[in-house]
DNA sequence: AAAACGGGGGA
DNA sequence: TCCCCAGTTTT
């Protein structure tokens, strides 16, 4: 068993400075802690910590979230990604607040709206104090090294957290649940890496199978992923003589649910022809071909065609924007590119 | 159990 | 180019 004591020393003296980290012995912030690990599913710490300080900025605290509408922090969320994160966001917010905080334990906090095992398990251990071990991406990472589990992910996800639990119950880790979470994350963030682990320098090292049988930069296994499809769509720059450009709402739920878009086809395996794509066209109007975006999303690769026109007026469904605010409007960061290609 | 759900940074 | 990231929800 690796030691708890040795992990927690070097944390004390190799701790990452984050900006929704409290300083060492001060009380973590719930809420400051809750919106930070929302930001951070699936999402790098580079790429959260500018939408961290500007939604701070806009929602300084809980009763602000809470009394916002949903669209005002879906447009603070435009560029971050899975979308669905702002909405249970929202929700979540006006839930807490309405109950008059946050759940102390982690199966309360699983309970609410975006907070799945690792969230409720994060919260209550940094946030509160719960002698719990979130398991996310760089804790498996670490603890699969640590024993040695060679059976490929998702199938070891079980015996990963149970080998998590289990690090988690020496006294060292239960008298400081947060840190030594957090510890778990900086260590798989910087010595623990997914590809060449700087195992010279882990505090863990002693007590690392993986290292130990020189197979930790191997682990942990993962099983083959199905490969990407490829879409096709058309989206549409209509400017009227304003200079305004037509947008639309994506529908509320699914892929860019909420979203602001360019109007265009749905997208399919099947490219568009000149007399398909029109036919999904705002109006009818003297389109020109205006370039290509590749564009790749978690499951699916995309490729769309853009056509421009100029009218005298826009008569369709939607709402137009200045061409000039564009670069200001949220917008999901394939339209951004869409954008750039034509109005860039 | 499997699929849906974004986007950016690093190897 | 592929992989990975402080995963959750829906089917």
């Amino acid at each position: 068993m690796p030691s708890a004591a040795a992990l927690l020393a070097w944390y004390d003296r190799n701790r990452r400075r984050l900006p929704w980290r409290a300083e060492p012995g001060a009380a973590a912030d719930p809420y400051r802690v809750w919106l930070a690990e929302i930001m951070l599913q699936q999402t790098t710490v580079a790429a959260v910590i500018p939408y961290y300080e500007r939604f701070l900025t806009l929602f300084p605290n809980l009763a602000a979230l809470a009394a916002a509408e949903e669209g005002a922090v879906l447009a603070a969320w435009a560029g971050l990604g899975y979308y669905a994160r702002a909405r249970n966001l929202h929700a979540c917010a006006r839930a807490v607040a309405a109950a008059g905080g946050f759940p102390r334990d982690a199966a309360g906090l699983r309970a609410l709206p975006g907070i799945g095992a690792y969230t409720a398990a994060a919260v209550a251990a940094i946030a509160f104090g719960q002698p719990v071990v979130p398991v996310d991406g760089n804790v498996a990472r670490v603890v699969a090294r640590l024993a040695a589990i060679e059976a490929p992910l998702p199938a070891a996800q079980g015996a990963i957290v149970a080998a998590a639990e289990a690090f988690g119950t020496a006294p060292e880790a239960r008298a400081r649940p947060g840190d030594f979470a957090q510890a778990l994350f900086d260590l798989g963030a910087t010595i623990c890496t997914p590809t060449a682990p700087a195992c010279a320098l882990c505090p863990l090292r002693a007590g690392c199978a993986a290292s130990r049988r020189g197979i930790a930069a191997d682990l942990p296994r993962k099983a083959p992923k199905p490969e990407r499809p490829l879409r096709h769509g058309v989206h549409f720059w209509l400017v009227d003589r304003q200079g305004q450009v037509l947008l639309r709402r994506r529908p509320p739920r699914g892929l860019l649910g909420g979203m602001t878009e360019l109007p265009g086809t749905p997208w399919r395996a099947q490219p568009w022809n000149d007399a398909e794509w029109r036919a999904h066209a705002p109006m009818p109007a003297p389109w020109r071909a205006a370039g290509e975006v590749r564009h790749g999303f978690t499951h699916f690769e995309l490729r769309l065609a853009l056509f421009a026109a100029d009218v005298p007026d826009i008569a369709a469904d939607g709402f137009l924007r200045p061409r000039a605010e564009l670069a200001a409007e949220a917008l999901p960061s394939v339209m951004r590119k869409c954008v750039a290609v034509i109005g860039g």
